[in-house]
DNA sequence: CTCATGTCGATACACTGTATCGATGCCTTA
DNA sequence: TAAGGCATCGATACAGTGTATCGACATGAG
């Protein structure tokens, strides 16, 4: 019996913690969205069975709360904003390219409240951009209204984005490849409206969309922070 | 042996329909909320197995867009609107008041493009209200825009309530019932605007919230749709 | 009356989140 | 150093999920 036919010891497995189950999360999600990840798979990713996450987090909502959590760091912004107008302007776009590299995110953004450090950190550069221009309800009215038009307009936007992958076809085969259905409604001239704006409109890129909404929504905060004297 | 002592012919059982299996998902949902909602227990309402259900629909997310079309039904305005504004107004409104009956609905919104009759009635009339008053594309991106906001600020609002409900607490004790956690963060001093909003900030009721941002977001509507002449 | 056909739903499967609780290793004490 | 008690950890088990499969059945034709 030499050291080589030793069995070795039953390994130690590394030591797990709340940043390394995230990240494995994370990663699962990323791969294959929010339905892949799974308690079983996660832990399998760390060499660990599936009891040994309690340890550390003691839920799956928790889990999501901390991925959640965890894309706000990236979300927050690396210096200081000039103005509150480009703070909140860059928030909008840097959770909207945080929510395109983590699609998942779509599926989480606004359906619990975040209050983990890199969420409330969010909160605070927002908030603190703002303050002194008005009244505390006002900057907070300000700051929740940017947020409802951020989290909406990037759930349509990835909404939109899955249904042509599903497709697989673009927009201008839209009608088509919504099967008879859309088309048939359409068709019935019920919807006329809605059948011109289909017609008529032009395509316009997500980005641009999205954009060009978050500037009237900035306009409308511009008025309620600045009113104008008189 | 006696007419009594027949046994019954084996019960056909009543003919299902997509109406009907809809309205029982909703119920399982308006009770326990989505996640009481499993094809075994829509069918058990209608004494049936899970597979018959198979017939009339053909995966459960297809069941979950019936539902949400379904609800549509409740947003349709019931007169026409006077002007544009009462239309965009009245839907985000109504919308509002539907996912407060149906809370799940708040887990859905925007998170999948709706196709249903029902849901393309309602763009059909914002469309319409709001058609002629500027090109296309503007008008699109008005509906477009409120619909995210709308979107926004009702999952916001329904996350806050299910918070509220989960610890029990009103606002007020929110820092001391989201536990050690916030109040420790918010000690630390690292987030003074935030400390300063949770403790200056007024307590607003949640319809008076919704209703202020939307006003500012139709705000910024009425000036691209009208742009002041010059 | 027999047989082919097509439909329907019971059974089965793979997988989920998590409660339970016996085995295991560790630390304390004699 | 040896033994004992304790706390921790994670394998097992459970109740449930969505849905594929395919045998039994009712139905229609010949």
């Amino acid at each position: 019996m030499t050291v080589w036919d030793r069995p070795e010891p039953p390994t130690r497995p590394t030591p797990l913690d709340r940043e390394r189950i995230v990240a494995a999360a994370i990663a699962l999600a990323d791969e294959g969205g929010l339905e892949a990840v799974s308690l079983r798979k996660v832990a399998a990713r760390l060499d660990a069975g599936p009891m040994r996450l309690y340890g550390y987090i003691s839920t799956k909502e928790e889990l999501f709360d901390l991925m959640v959590d965890e894309v706000h760091a990236e979300i927050l912004p690396e210096e200081r904003p000039g103005d509150w107008r480009e703070a909140l302007r860059g928030h909008a776009h840097r959770t909207r390219r945080a929510t395109l590299r983590h699609e998942w995110l779509a599926d989480l953004l606004g359906g619990r409240l975040t209050l983990g450090p890199n969420a409330l950190a969010v909160s605070e550069t927002m908030l603190s951009a703002l303050d002194g221009l008005a009244d505390v309800d006002t900057v907070m009215r300000a700051v929740a209204t940017v947020s409802a038009y951020t989290t909406g307009a990037i759930r349509r936007e990835i909404a939109d984005l899955r249904s042509e992958r599903a497709t697989g076809l673009s927009k201008l085969d839209w009608q088509r490849a919504h099967g008879p259905h859309v088309s048939r409604m359409l068709a019935t001239g019920r919807f006329p409206a809605l059948a011109k704006a289909m017609h008529e409109g032009a395509e316009v890129d997500a980005e641009t969309s999205f954009s060009t909404g978050l500037e009237w929504v900035l306009d409308a905060v511009a008025t309620k922070l600045a009113p104008l004297p008189g």
